[in-house]
DNA sequence: TAGGCCATCTGGTCCT
DNA sequence: AGGACCAGATGGCCTA
């Protein structure tokens, strides 16, 4: 594969032909720009996985989650969460004063890896 | 050693 | 024209 990473070479020969204006060492000045833009917008990528990563139930793995598994996680969590809340809305408009505190619910404060056994839906069942 | 995951490069497309 | 986004290709690293 060729890559522009290494621009020493060749481009003082070709900056001096200056008949045409579209010159290599221009082509791959481009080229090195877009591959450093490209290179940033990954990272930043890279940095909303980590921080989903952190919101999102590890089920005791020591291990990493994989990009694919994170976004898999954060779907079943999400749908795990928002059926919660339709329950709970559904219970609170019956029954006003229904305490919001109650034992099925004490996980949402918790640390988001750890007394999550109770969490019964699995990435699975989505 | 094969397979999974990832970072990087690259060319194409769309948008400003 | 240049930047953002995307997908394919490629090579490196790690683990079973």
């Amino acid at each position: 594969m060729k890559s522009f990473t290494d621009s020493s070479t060749g481009s003082e020969s070709e900056s001096k032909s200056q008949s045409i204006p579209e010159t290599m060492e221009r082509v791959t000045r481009r080229r090195m720009a877009a591959n450093a833009r490209e290179r940033k917008r990954m990272q930043g990528l890279n940095t909303a996985f980590d921080c989903l990563r952190r919101v999102v139930p590890q089920w005791g793995q020591d291990k990493k989650l994989s990009k694919y598994e994170t976004l898999q996680m954060a779907l079943s969590y999400i749908m795990a969460l928002s059926s919660i809340l339709s329950e709970a809305e559904h219970y609170s408009t019956s029954q006003r004063d229904w305490c919001v505190q109650s034992e099925g619910y004490a996980f949402l404060a918790c640390d988001s890896s750890a007394d999550l056994e109770e969490f019964s839906y699995s990435a699975e069942s989505y």
